[in-house]
DNA sequence: GACAAGATTAGCT
DNA sequence: GCTAATCTTGTCT
């Protein structure tokens, strides 16, 4: 069944939690909807030692979030038009988060398309962080939601899918100009939903 | 207060 | 392949 991850899950290190989170049925509850989808691309953003996290040498506002304990949503806008979701992972106080890039649709598919103003190309719905977003009727709203403790968003293990099934791929993160060489992006191999797939052609397997 | 940048997308050439 | 759209946030005055 749809069993949600535990606060074990996101306090480990990042890069593996991404990878981690790659298969993954990501939920979320509406009064009358359910949607949910399988994650398929994510990528990591390390407060550290990373000039591409929004946490990057800050500790207030917008970013104030990441510093959460790891599990909790972050959730910021962007080109004035578009949303992206992110995880927080590791300990309080770290500043690390997995943005999530791309689903596949598995529940409340209708519901999506609806949302994503009418298009019905299946495909089309969730390949892309902008897109997921709207998809999923993701906003600011959600920005600081604990996915450990909330019962209408959260992410949950996947266990029709045995672990070896699916090939991760590894590569440089897209559409940003600092940190561009750290190879923080996960996707699943051959996943007609993954975003972007002229880029893919040199990812690495892993 | 003002202003530029941005973890994107859709639509056009 | 190129660019406009569009608004929150960060950084300055």
């Amino acid at each position: 069944m749809l069993k949600p991850l535990t606060r074990d899950f996101y306090v480990g290190d990042t890069i593996e939690v991404a990878k981690n989170l790659l298969g993954k049925i990501i939920v979320r509850k509406f009064r009358k909807t359910v949607l949910s989808g399988k994650i398929v691309e994510v990528e990591a953003y390390i407060g550290s030692y990373d000039p591409a996290c929004h946490a990057y040498k800050k500790t207030k506002g917008r970013c104030k979030v990441m510093y959460s304990i790891g599990g909790t949503a972050y959730v910021y806008f962007v080109y004035g038009n578009h949303h992206c979701f992110n995880v927080v992972t590791g300990k309080e106080g770290e500043g690390n988060a997995v943005l999530v890039r791309a689903v596949e649709p598995i529940v409340g598919i209708k519901k999506m398309k609806s949302f994503r103003g009418g298009i019905q190309e299946l495909h089309n719905l969730t390949n892309g962080p902008g897109k997921f977003c709207q998809a999923f009727g993701i906003t600011l709203k959600d920005n600081g939601r604990d996915l450990v403790t909330d019962k209408d968003f959260f992410i949950a293990e996947n266990d029709v899918q045995n672990k070896d099934e699916i090939i991760i791929m590894q590569s440089t993160r897209i559409g940003i100009n600092k940190g561009k060489d750290f190879p923080y992006r996960f996707f699943i191999l051959n996943n007609k939903f993954v975003s972007k797939h002229k880029i893919n052609e040199r990812a690495i397997r892993i």
